[in-house]
Order: C-alpha cells, then sequence, then structure tokens
DNA sequence: ATGAAAGCGCTAACAA
DNA sequence: TTGTTAGCGCTTTCAT
C-alpha cells in the first residue's frame, strides 16, 4: 500500500480505503479509485492478511474439533462447515481430537491464543468444564449433535428421538413385536435422546423394549453385545443399534450367528452406511443430513461472531432409508 | 507484555525474551526469568499469535487441499496431517475442493494471502498451472499421490505400481488368467502408475490384460464398464478396481450379474473397504497406509518452510489383504 | 543481564 | 475528497 501510495502520490490511507472497498464510505472519487486499482494489479499487490489480522483482532477463521474422522457424521459435518467457511470468507481449522484428552485442550488452546474466532464442536469431544470456561470468557462456539447445560449458545442436530422413532416404527410396520436396543452411555446426550425416544415410540405402539444394552459405542462391544441377546430365549426380532459401529457390530454378530435377515430378525441402524447396497445382510438406516448440520453449524457461528442473536437449538430432521 | 513488564519494572524486551523461551540466549538471570514467568500465569497472560504470525510473516499454518473428505483415502491423509501439525505445533486447514475450479483458486489464494505458510495438495485437486506458479514464486508445497512436472518439491504417495503388482500377483496365485483392469484416466498419474504396474505384472507371468476400461473414476461408470466384462465371451475371471470407487462400482455389477465369487470370477480393489468383512462379494485389497502419508507429507512440508531439503519422492508400500 | 527503539502492514479517528 | 497520525503486540538489533 505504501509503494502504491507512493507511486500514486497519494497518502496510503486512500490506497487502503480503496483496496479494502471503502471509497464509497470515504467519498474517494472514482477516477482516483480506478489508478489505485489499476497500480495495485500492475505491481502485483497481495493484501497481507496477517497484518489485517493483527490489526482488526481478528482472524477470519475459525476451529471445527472432531472427535473421530474416521466416522462419516464428521467428515459430512466437515465438508458442510467447510464449505460454509469458505463462502464466507474464513479458513476453518479441522481438529481432530480422537478423544484424546491432551488433544481437546490444545484445541481450546488454539482458541484463545491463536485466536481463532470461533469454534464448533460437540461436548464430549472438547470436555464441558472448558466449554464452560470458554463461554464464560465470551468466546463463540456452536454445538453440534448435544449440548451442555448453562450455555446459551447454539446446538445444531439430528432429532434424535425422532430417527428413533422411525426405526420402531418402519419395525413395528414390519410385524417386529420384540426390539433390542443397542446405544452408548445415556451420558452422552446423543444416546439420552435417541434411547428415549426408542421408549416412547414402542409405549406409543403398547410394547416394551426386548431389551436395552448401553455399551461403548464401538464395534466389537456391539458385536459382544448382540451376540449375547441373540443367545437369548425367546429371541428379539429386531436389533437396532444408536450410531454406525454399534450397527456394523450387530450385522457382525448376525452374521456369525447365520440367522438369516429379514427372516429371523431385522437390523436397523442410527446412520446410514455408504456401501449398504452390497452388504450381505439388508441393513434399514436412519440417516442424518450430516452437511447440513455442518453448514447450519457454521452459518450460526458466523452470526455468534458477529454479535447477532441465534436460536439455541437447531433440529433437522433424520430420514428412513428401508432395505 | 508490556503489562508484565510494568508491573515487574523490567522492560518489554526482557518479558518477550523470557516468554518466548529465549532467555538462556539472552543471558537473562533464572531468577527474573522465573518473575516473568510466574506474573505471567498469575495475570493470565496469553501470547497474541496474530501478532506474533503478523511479525514474523509466518502463520505457523498450513493448509490441505483435498479433492473428496467422502473418500476415506483423503480423510486418512487428513487425520495423518493433521495429527502431525498438531504436534508440530501448526493449524492445519482442510479445504475441500470438490473439485471446483472456484475453490482450488481460493485454497492457492489462501497461500498466497499468506494466511497460510504451506499447502499440501494433490496435482489435478490443484490444477497444474497454479502449482507451478506456485513453485515459481516459492511458495512451499508437498504433492501426495501423484506429482507434476517441473517442480522439485516432494510427493508422497503409494507406490502404485507395485500395489498393482501385489492384486495381478495374488489373482494368478489364485489361478486365474484372464484379468480385467477397470481405471480412471490415465492422464492423472495415479492411474497411469497403476496401470502400468498392472500390466508389467501381467506381462512377468507371460499374461495379457483381458481388458482395460479406463473410465471416470465413479462408481456408476465402473458398474456400467464391468456389467459390459461380464457378458463377454470368454468372461474374464478377474476384475482389477484401481481405486475404491471403482471397486464399489464393480461390485454393484457383479452382485446384479449372480455370479459367484470366488467360483466364477474374483474381485480385487485398490483401497481398502472398511465394511469389506460384512459385504455379500469377498473382495481382496489393496490397502494404502493413508495416514502415513498425510504425516510423512506434512512433516517434508515443515523441511520446505524451514528451508530445509526435503527427497523428491517418498514411496510408501502398499500392503495385499486377501479376502 | 537488561533496555531503548524501530518497525512489521494495516486501519481508523480525526483533521483539513 | 484526501491526508496525518497513532497504534495494534510482538521481535530484534543494537546499546549499555
Amino acid at each position: 500500500m505504501k509503494d502504491i501510495a507512493e507511486r500514486l502520490r497519494l497518502s496510503q490511507t486512500t490506497v487502503s480505503h480503496v483496496l479494502t472497498g471503502k471509497h464509497e464510505h470515504y467519498r474517494i472519487s472514482a477516477a482516483t479509485a480506478d489508478r489505485v486499482r489499476r497500480a495495485a494489479r500492475e505491481m502485483g499487490y497481495r493484501a497481507n492478511a496477517l497484518a489485517r489480522a493483527f490489526r482488526e483482532r481478528r482472524a477470519y477463521s475459525a476451529a471445527l474439533a472432531v472427535e473421530d474422522l474416521t466416522n462419516p457424521f464428521w467428515t459430512g459435518v466437515a465438508i458442510g462447515a467447510e464449505r460454509e467457511a469458505d463462502r464466507e470468507g474464513y479458513t476453518l481449522a479441522v481438529c481432530n481430537t480422537a478423544r484424546v484428552e491432551e488433544r481437546e485442550r490444545r484445541v481450546v488452546a488454539l482458541l484463545r491464543e491463536r485466536r481463532v474466532d470461533g469454534l464448533i464442536v460437540s461436548p464430549i469431544t472438547v470436555a464441558d468444564r472448558a466449554l464452560l470456561d470458554l463461554h464464560r470468557e465470551g468466546y463463540p462456539f456452536v454445538q453440534i449433535d448435544r449440548s451442555i447445560r448453562g450455555v446459551e449458545y447454539p446446538c445444531v442436530r439430528t432429532d434424535h428421538a425422532r430417527g428413533s422413532a422411525l426405526a420402531v416404527d418402519h419395525l413395528v410396520r414390519r410385524g417386529r413385536r420384540s426390539l433390542a436396543y443397542l446405544g452408548g452411555p445415556p451420558e452422552i446426550q446423543t444416546y439420552a435422546y435417541r434411547l428415549e425416544g426408542f421408549r416412547k415410540a414402542l409405549r406409543r405402539h403398547g410394547l416394551r423394549p426386548a431389551s436395552v444394552c448401553l455399551i461403548p459405542p464401538t464395534p466389537a462391544d456391539a458385536e459382544a453385545a448382540a451376540a449375547r441377546l441373540l443367545r437369548r430365549r425367546p429371541r428379539p426380532d429386531a436389533l437396532y443399534g444408536a450410531n454406525l459401529f454399534l450397527t456394523l457390530g450387530i450385522l457382525r454378530a448376525v452374521r456369525r450367528s447365520g440367522l438369516r435377515v429379514p427372516e429371523d430378525l431385522e437390523i436397523v441402524g442410527f446412520d446410514d452406511i455408504a456401501t449398504a447396497d452390497l452388504l450381505a445382510l439388508p441393513v434399514t438406516t436412519v440417516a442424518q443430513d450430516v452437511e447440513e448440520i455442518g453448514r447450519r453449524a457454521f452459518r450460526l457461528l458466523v452470526d455468534l461472531m458477529n454479535g447477532r442473536p441465534a436460536p439455541r437449538e437447531v433440529l433437522l430432521p433424520p430420514r428412513l432409508i428401508a432395505r
């Protein structure tokens, strides 16, 4: 800017006004604005984003803390959020915490030290305490998939309960009566809502759960739990897995059991499976609009970062993919 | 820093020396260093990364341009790269270009405007021309999966040819003689090497390709091409898909054909499939160490960014997962 | 072993 | 319609 100003015998200020598009506001003459722009082009001027960020105290960057990029849910969220960030001129740092405490702390540090302007995160991925601290300090963040108490920042998530209801209704419609639930720990809000939805829907049909297994949400744990369920007499005629990894475990257990699907029992899982049509066993899924979650979250974050009000909760409808 | 200095009646310089860990070099007394650190803690000092980046002309951040976060290859790379970036104190911006030209341009602009210090990218994801420009301007980047001519910056990739050889050897060992190749356009170096490896390996066994289909690397295109192949007489007794999406298409075609695997034919695909054990048809895969690719790429990028020399090519061995 | 001072590139309040 | 000036928080050179 200085060089341009010198060459044009203008002040650096004027150049700045033009180059930042504020010439209207400062009533710079069209002719001058033109000269500045031309010179800038000729001289190969490139704005120094670092200087600008420093001066404005804003890096136009945000972070997305993800607990497992291996999970298509989070990949989808990342895609959506990144897309929106790009549209808004923000840089999005994607941080994979992999549920390692040390890495969670670093995400928060990132926000504080690198002066990232905002954060998209799901509680658990970053400990509640840290989030409450951030909240108190006024750092804007948007929650995904689940939320914590005592924070009026928004949460964007699928209507978990509704998803479970879709699953139950589907199974009951197909004549199943003995449904078993396999879900993660209900301390995690996600699973609490999914379980609650499951229970409520069953009640609506005048049924009771054949079983409710609360286990760590991994394929191995689900496989073991499902195997146990399948040995029970009477055997449940439907298994409902409350997330992708649980459903994969269920599928493995059923496959090993040699039972036939859908003759002997039916399987429904939360989260769609990309290769579902190629699997040996048919599985109905409750699909989430993951990219939309990411997009919405980022848009709300922008609102927050600009001091605009944002709703406390955005619920997206799930979709049943029957198979 | 100023506040700390005032409180301690020291100069800001001294405080800076201590807080940036350079007190050894500047021979600050241990006592002073201690006082400074204590005060910093008490006063809740947090370094302002924005100011530092501005002053040092580097943001300690890098970008990873990915063409499709939906592809586990890229997710794996992202996980690996992010992990390493974190270890090195860098922030990694993951950019999903989704093969949209406009978005590719933005990635390059990001680098130029210096919000990031370096780039990890695969050619095609960002057009060759843009990369050559960057190279000429001296901006550091590391290539992934494939590389362009005229650039001595490193490329980290799986040994594609070796992967194809693993596939061919496996099939021949199992008695297959009539192998068909389905791959993406050989203008993309990745596919060129995979095809070449396929051809060479066959020749080594005294065989010739039953067929070579060069198609867009999507499930739909592969499904159509594979269906055509399966109608041929004589029918190939093995199909080799040169990437994940091609292999998924092949699996669909074979499934619809009603042919039995492995009795009638066998399938091998480049890139592992997470749910392979649950699929209706067994599929052998050539697995890449995707996270390692990401990690290595980032480490090389750090070397480049610090002006250290880096090798032109890093080849990682693939691994056959027979099924 | 510590400090003074300059400056990184930009923005904005204010003056003219 | 344009310019003057100060300053953002930090690092670094040079002095002391």
